[in-house]
DNA sequence: CTGTATCCTCAAGGATACTG
DNA sequence: CAGTATCCTTGAGGATACAG
């Protein structure tokens, strides 16, 4: 647990349990849908897991979290359910106030594992879909990524999984992120040609519907 | 600065500004309308001096607070006002699911600064009313809080100011915190006589009408 | 896959005194 | 009133390897 503030008020002692680092983040991740140690850890993935086993023990004693009924997944108790108002609050001010992203802030990791979670598998063609990224800013090593898209499921690869593939996007991760976060759209970096899409006439031009962008993506900037 | 997570996700963007110790408990503080040193050092009182200094410049240099046109006050900018939802959130969340106070949390200096900043001045008599508190399970250094109003005007003393007592609310300073968090009704402690309130009748019945609870007083409880 | 065990460093921040 | 200066401790948490 964090040190006490030795405060009666209430935001006090719920920042006894919140302000310390990782923990908000690791409830945005069961927030988002992952529930494994290593599903969530893939959300936190600079955090070591001997830190990440630390706060999620914490969580639990904290009553936010619970162990699912297998003994072997992490839920959110209605405790935690109730802090998705905070979580949604910190999203909102972040996006609206903090802008500019360090190149550091760019992983292309985090990135795929964000959109994997939130594809409109209805406006994906039946059968297997593989949408290969191509990252130029990016080093080799992180460079291409494949998502392999198939009727209600979605997975991450950073090898060629050997499928035929789909479609190509190609531009520069920031471009990308800044897509993803709602800082540009999809058909301006199309347009300009900061992001390229390959394949098929009718693919290409339905690849931007396929990603849910995330809910604070859509807020207002301030003027 | 606190470290960064590495992280395009706006929510960690935020916190990396705000999941220092101390640092959002200072915006509440600005929230409230104190606007000077001191005066934010009171609704802190743990935090060392140093401390408070280093945490308002990083707030200076995120943008989220600004000095005043005198240079001696400091101000929430736009961005900094923006944070009252998040602590808004906060605020409720923590009178919901933490409702175990320790003994440490219980700080009579910390009660009456809050109390004197929501007096509902036209509640209280015209003239000068002076509210004595005495709180019998605090040592006797702490026990005795006088509260000085007058109109538009309120003050806080632990020492005897010398005006004439108009009237003297005696509880435990647990059970006064139960009232002004909202966990205790004023009347139901007054009826089981967990706090009592000596003085002209008349003065007797308004006492706690002059008190405004905070907000998230009027919270409904988790069942 | 789900974590533990270990080691190590650094800096956050608590305490206290002091200054313009 | 509005902060600085200084000292000191400790534990947070990063890194890496390993285990059931």
């Amino acid at each position: 647990m964090g040190a006490s503030y030795y405060q009666f008020c209430p935001v006090a002692k719920a920042m006894e349990l919140l302000d310390e680092r990782w923990t908000l983040l690791i409830v945005r991740e069961l927030m988002s849908g992952s529930e494994r140690f290593n599903e969530v850890r893939r959300g936190v993935p600079r955090m070591s897991p001997t830190l990440l086993s630390k706060r999620l023990s914490q969580l639990v004693r904290a009553g936010i979290v619970t162990r699912g009924a297998d003994g072997d997944r992490y839920v959110l108790t209605p405790a935690g359910e109730e802090l998705r108002p905070v979580v949604e609050a910190l999203a909102l001010w972040g996006i609206r106030w903090i802008g500019e992203l360090g190149d550091h802030d760019l992983d292309p990791k985090l990135l795929l594992w964000d959109m994997r979670r939130r594809i409109d598998h209805d406006a994906v063609p039946d059968g297997r879909t593989v949408v290969l990224f191509g990252f130029p800013d990016v080093p080799v090593r992180e460079r291409h990524w494949w998502l392999v898209l198939a009727p209600g499921d979605a997975d991450v690869c950073d090898m060629d999984p050997g499928f035929e593939v789909s479609v190509t996007v190609t531009g520069d991760l920031r471009q990308m992120v800044r897509i993803w976060r709602g800082d540009l759209r999809w058909e301006d970096a199309l347009r300009s040609g900061e992001v390229t899409v390959r394949g098929p006439e009718s693919l290409r031009r339905a690849v931007p519907g396929w990603f849910v962008l995330p809910p604070f993506a859509a807020a207002p900037r301030p003027a």
